[in-house]
DNA sequence: GGGTAAGCGAGACGGTACGTCCCGTCTTATC
DNA sequence: GATAAGACGGGACGTACCGTCTCGCTTACCC
């Protein structure tokens, strides 16, 4: 979202609703018609919207896609289930049930393959999706120091440095898992995979 | 690469450097106008070849660009350092190398979110990338049991979903710290992330 | 014009400055960007003041630039040369002065062409432009006859089919030379059409 | 016309039939929308041709209408009706005629007001209309010298400025008469032009 | 070594989406 | 209630690619 009249007062505000809709309108287009058959025009006439307001908040196909699919990432909780291990198993589960959905890998996918050459989006993405669903490494690291599963770790560096490579790993499995791969991320293939994490983070060596 | 004269004889036969001369020229459009702007009539242009030839051998963009990436990633060796921890690193820093040129990072990108929507196109891709570039795991892991370093596989099916994990782990994280972050894969990360996955496949527990 | 606060009293009244102001710019902005190019959020720009207020008092485009463009005609003046004839030349070239600036030339065929389907616009073009103009004949006529060049026209019918020729001849011969031929129409010429256009009223035959 | 492939060749060749059907329905949507209602798009559709290939064609929608209006006068033709007098009649007539036609009125009207801002665009009018048509004035005088009504012009350059100034003087009449006083050209008014007309050049003075 | 069928270059073709611009209307707050 | 400001739904613009087609040439294979 970039919206907001910009200062103060003068003219007709702008409409708050027209937001969601173009938004979940470009949800919907993009399970119809995917990354590419995804046209501007197409989601403005499914938000009952005019082409010209879709424009005028956002860039391009690029940045609306971003924000259309950041908002579904926001939908992932760390559940409890008593232990880490459990509670990542939950997490990788729900992170591939909402890869399975065609609006995000394909979204998620396109975008990342235009930020290769566009700085701007490349920036935009880290912001709205890495950096915002980081939450939940940390979240899920400080319960299980709660827990007693994992001890405190003094420097915070090496914590953030362990929280970054965590995080590209567990989402770099599941997306290629379910997106290059294409196989199931199942709950199988999650305890298998949350194993090998666990044990490469706890085990002594 | 599909082509060859059909079945029989008669005609012309198709040049066989028009199809070099073709991926080398996706792979230069891909680096200079990214995805989104790569067009099989620049690509054509480049090539030196008219766009019925392109057309006759390829069915369109995704194709070609499968092929055109899948020739990168053939490029990749299991090193031989001395110890499995340091091939890993090896080939995670050559497989990042690939990655961080614009024409790997934007095709395969490109690809696979086309292939959200389009069968056909994923098992090109499974087929051409994915299942090529396992031969890298089996080779590692043929060598470490060698030397010692892992021992014999005796169930060949729990063998064959321990490759396609690992294979999922090590390329899903390049991907995603190269691409999604948008970090750095360098030597440093390139340690944290193999210490972390030996561990996690040799620990007892 | 068209305005005046309707019948009473109530409220703000219309600003009087902004009419002329917006005439003025309309015709600014026809020399600039000539009839095509006329937007009427540029003219509300230029004439400093809003839309609404704009469409407040005209209908569109083609109502406002008959009224502009009527204005410049009103410049018009029957010079006192002496002669008819050189009245009647004073008078061409006048006309052909007009028509040379890029406003009146543009404006006018603007509009003639929009009103052969818009039968309004096409009697407010009678009313404010061709009818108003008339009277250039008409003081012509009394003027000689008054000098004894012409005789009085008894029959009023007649006498008023011929102010409609001779006003059409004029000014269609000015228009036609001027616009769509595209040549000067200048003294030379002038003096070659008046004296063909005055033996043709005035020869016996 | 602008058409026909390049210099030699190579390439598929542009369909012959295209231009006709474009200037064809170029006509008929000025019938029915208009100079300012007319829209490429809907001339493309209803010459069943893709908007591309008429931009590969004409450069705009100015030049369209010039080469479309400019085949109506091509159908003008000086009768033979005995008389210098009864030909000038008859061409007025039909000129009236056609300038009847909205597709004419309105076409002529619109390209000649943008001509006011485009060089080019005024040398096509000139080009196509203006000096094509000349060919009635040449043609009635040389019938009218043969029949001896006229007698032959010695010098060449005022030959050539008379048939200018004829050619501007019934041309403007028409189309003022016409089109900005919008009343009917009919055979009464046709009698009374071509009587003065025709009084001012062969009247001794 | 001559005939022929496919490959090839060029580029026109019917389509479709682009992102921009203007239209004429509307919704605010201010005067 | 008139105004300035500007967002709104709508629609045409001229451009760029798409994937197909229609040409005239070229070239290797098969008889």
């Amino acid at each position: 979202m970039q919206s907001r009249t910009p200062a103060g007062r003068a003219g007709r505000p702008r409409s708050a609703a027209a937001d969601a809709a173009i938004l979940a309108a470009t949800r919907a287009a993009l399970v119809e018609l995917g990354w590419s058959g995804l046209t501007l025009s197409d989601v403005a006439a499914r938000a009952g919207v005019a082409k010209t307001t879709l424009y005028r908040r956002w860039a391009g196909k690029n940045e609306l896609v971003v924000d259309a699919v950041a908002e579904l990432f926001d939908e992932l909780r760390l559940p409890d289930r008593g232990s880490l291990a459990a509670d990542i198993e939950g997490v990788v589960l729900q992170f591939a049930a909402i890869l399975a959905r065609p609006e995000a890998g394909s979204g998620l996918m396109g975008v990342v393959a235009e930020s290769t050459r566009d700085d701007a989006l490349r920036e935009r993405i880290r912001a709205s999706i890495v950096r915002r669903q980081k939450r939940l490494v940390l979240a899920g690291r400080a319960r299980a120091e709660q827990r007693g599963e994992l001890p405190p770790q003094a420097d915070p560096e090496a914590a953030a440095r362990t929280v970054d490579l965590i995080f590209d790993m567990v989402a770099g499995a599941v997306v290629h898992r379910a997106l290059v791969s294409a196989e199931p991320a199942d709950e199988a293939w999650a305890r298998d995979f949350t194993r090998v994490l666990l044990r490469g983070l706890t085990a002594a060596g």
